[in-house]
DNA sequence: GCACTCGTACGATGGTTGTCGTACAAGCGA
DNA sequence: TCGCTTGTACGACAACCATCGTACGAGTGC
């Protein structure tokens, strides 16, 4: 186990649930937020303000908040920047199939 | 369309929305209700009193109103008993792969 | 007809949640 | 140092939801 810094609290891959998951992605703000996620996931960490979503800030924290303590999201800080990434290796190891079946029903 | 007499309103396949389907697979008692009528899915459809889930009869009627308005379930009615099926064929044409990935996820 | 079973309907209730506003902490840049 | 940006924390609030009990309707069997 390489020892990582890391001030924000996530699950382990072990400690990973179905049911918090789909409850996680069964909302629609941040079903969207995942596929955006999804799509730009190539070398860059999007934060979370370059999501422009029609909710306010608080509301977009804790959207994130429920992605990260899901486990479908990884967060970490760079300055002021929360820069988030989605667990795809963790979701695929203890659901496999799951996510990409949910992105392309989602229609990404 | 053949016409089907049906007392209970459904959700066309094309109404099914993905939203709607990962919340109402979310809730463990509903998840477990789906593995099971995935599992006895032969040739018998199971009435709502054959599961023997952990809540009151009351409850047990909510959960399966939620797996029916979600388009998750069918259910027609045999005298007094209301049997349960799978839409496996409407989720498969509608989210392929969702399903299924749900169901191995969730160790049937 | 009469009980019995199966499942629904309705109301109540306590908990969860999505949303927002405001205030605040932490960096960055001029 | 002084704003400015980023995002969190906290409180509030309305809506939703899972749960239950009780009452009821619809069939089935005697």
């Amino acid at each position: 186990m390489p020892q990582v810094i890391e001030e924000i609290p996530h699950p382990t891959r072990e400690q990973l649930e179905l049911s918090a998951v789909l409850h996680a992605l069964s909302e629609p703000v941040r079903l969207e937020m995942v596929a955006r996620l999804a799509a730009c996931e190539l070398d860059d960490e999007p934060t979370c303000g370059s999501f422009d979503v029609a909710v306010t800030k608080s509301t977009c924290t804790h959207h994130f908040k429920v992605l990260r303590e899901a486990g479908v999201i990884r967060q970490h800080r760079r300055g002021t920047a929360r820069l988030n990434t989605l667990r795809r290796d963790d979701l695929e190891a203890r659901f496999p199939g799951l996510l990409d079946a949910v992105l392309r029903s989602a229609g990404v």
